[in-house]
DNA sequence: GCCGATGATTTTAACGTTCTAACCGCTGTC
DNA sequence: GACAGCGGTTAGAACGTTAAAATCATCGGC
């Protein structure tokens, strides 16, 4: 392995002209900068990030805890958030560190000891939950951090955050099946501890009373974020006195459910009622018909996040980013050809 | 933050031997190191890990490119793989870094770089493709890795690798079927490049032959692991002259399509016609029914990956494990309780 | 031609750890 | 009584880098 004092060696010069070359290559007459830099390219030298990080105390580095999901369910769309995080954060030539902890308190000692022990700078925090308490311990402790998604439940909350106005994204789809037609529309939510399903919620309920379309019994709490759930949940709204014409589901999940569930009924997705789903998931484009949904700017959230977190802009609060409706088949048939026949007799 | 140095003022040492409490604790006299460790605690003391790994070069941390699909397709047990690495690479007290590259010789540059600057110490390697160029590009700067999966189309394959045995994965799916009545059986796999779907494809048919059932004709390719390829590769088996009465696919995704299809044409899955996945995606469990489909031992894979690379143990070539036949209702209904209507008159 | 200012480069000293070799006190051997 | 051996401990150096201070050369102004 090539060191700063061969490259020096090469060059005939001193070591600290080489790490200028390197860091405040303005220092340098145009010259040596340039016989520096032929030395550090015929030798192939690579600064030894350790030795760098040892002086500099920083090591580059920010840690993820991989997020697991109680039962069945499942993250749809971690690849894609985890390839954003990782190309944001080269991007500011830093990389993620995986790890993983226990929820809530107890994990906090994994946290630290990963901050103490230097394998990280800060932490970027998804998976929020109503009331947690990783933003408190880490803002206490003064250990940097960005979180995606709010502290539901709380009046203040340290720390910088992104999130995603989910009140909007439902409201959107409810916009666009009204456009469409749709004229009594429900809403598959999860229960009510979920400040993430009560902001989605919210956000269908406000655009439902402005367009005068009703919500009396139209709300169906899901028990889980499964598809089974989502099917059980739309049999509901489908089984009523009045059935709705389009279900607005608050996960993909239980949009999937709410297809299935219509499919099964040997109605059609997109004729006879209309889903829209929340995440744009992969499977949302490949189901058929193709799912509506709400897409979350997971690049933008991650460059947000990366960017408090490693240029230390210092936003006040956060930011509410506004999500994206991609309309497909199963709201809009006509526009994707959708030929779907399987309607029986 | 704490250093040796106060450390071993605290407990009136030199700071080699607090550095002997940790690292090689046998040398203390049971007093001393007694007297150490209640330094160490009551300063809280975390050893420096860049100080450590300069010193040591050894950084305790394994590089993973967190892998693309192209185009729509998803990598549904990403979330289980990387946890499954991260609680491996836990247990032997390293941690995952994620980056990017590019595909193939392209991404190379970014491997070396990352081993050169001393931000990891070796590499785990998934996805892998026939004539993978990564394994032989790394063996031969001996750069350490361990590969999941192996490089198809080669004759020897450089460094150690893992994978699953997918054709007697899909050969016990085939006999399961059989078992369970089933006579005339498809598989529905990608196309002939993926060396993956050879071998998943080589093992449906030679458990096929030993039951004496047919094949000719009921291997269908599907062009993309989607939804929609998996339905239309599924029609194909089910238009034939003699329609089949179980399909097995070489992926859930596909799987997935299968299931669509069936139940579009007012059959009922598991019942009329069973479905078998692979791979055992949290989709499988939350569809209705429940698909039946073959489970890798994410664990054990990740769990010999890790220890391979970082324990050194020098195994010779690699590991060939047994994936494991997850039965749910989509090929034995009576088993799950499967209740579906939606069979129209 | 001296002075201060400016710019380019080098010297010195860390950063916090571990490795190597040396040291110390004790025991047992010849 | 000299000496090897041993367990326990420590001093000194090294890992590769960068920050801060010091040095040296150059130059314009008076």
């Amino acid at each position: 392995m090539t060191t700063l004092k061969q490259v020096a060696a090469h060059a005939e010069v001193s070591v600290q002209t080489v790490s200028n070359a390197l860091n405040a290559p303005h220092r340098l007459r145009p010259d040596t900068l340039a016989r520096v830099t032929r030395s550090i390219e015929l030798l192939n030298y690579r600064p030894n990030r350790n030795a760098r990080s040892l002086r500099t105390s920083a090591v580059e580095l920010i840690g993820y805890c991989v997020p697991t999901w109680p039962g069945d369910q499942v993250h749809l769309v971690m690849d894609q958030f985890l390839h954003a995080m990782c190309s944001a954060a080269e991007a500011s030539s830093r990389h993620i560190l995986l790890f993983t902890a226990p929820a809530g308190l107890d994990g906090m000692a994994v946290y630290d000891d990963l901050h103490a022990r230097r394998l990280v700078d800060g932490f970027v925090l998804s998976q929020t939950e109503t009331h947690d308490p990783r933003h408190t311990w880490l803002a206490e402790r003064e250990i940097p951090f960005a979180s995606f998604g709010r502290v539901w439940g709380e009046q203040t909350q340290p720390g910088y955050w992104v999130d995603v106005d989910g009140a909007t994204g439902c409201a959107t789809a409810v916009r666009h099946l009204h456009e469409t037609g749709r004229r009594r529309i429900g809403l598959l939510s999860w229960p009510r501890l979920s400040g993430l399903a009560e902001d989605r919620l919210s956000g269908w309920r406000s655009a439902c009373k402005v367009l005068r379309l009703p919500t009396g019994g139209l709300a169906v709490r899901c028990r889980q974020d499964t598809i089974d759930e989502g099917a059980s949940g739309a049999a509901k709204l489908l089984d009523a006195d009045q059935p709705v014409d389009a279900i607005v589901a608050i996960s993909d999940m239980l949009a999937l459910g709410a297809m299935s569930e219509i499919a099964r009924r040997g109605l059609t997705v997109g004729v006879d009622v209309a889903v829209t789903g929340f995440d744009d998931s992969p499977l949302a484009a490949v189901v058929s018909p193709g799912l509506t949904s709400v897409s979350q700017p997971l690049d933008e959230i991650a460059d947000a996040l990366i960017r408090q977190l490693c240029d230390g802009e210092r936003e006040p609060a956060g930011r509410l980013l506004e999500p994206q409706l991609v309309v497909r088949g199963s709201s809009a048939p006509a526009d994707t050809g959708n030929t779907a026949g399987g309607k029986p007799s």
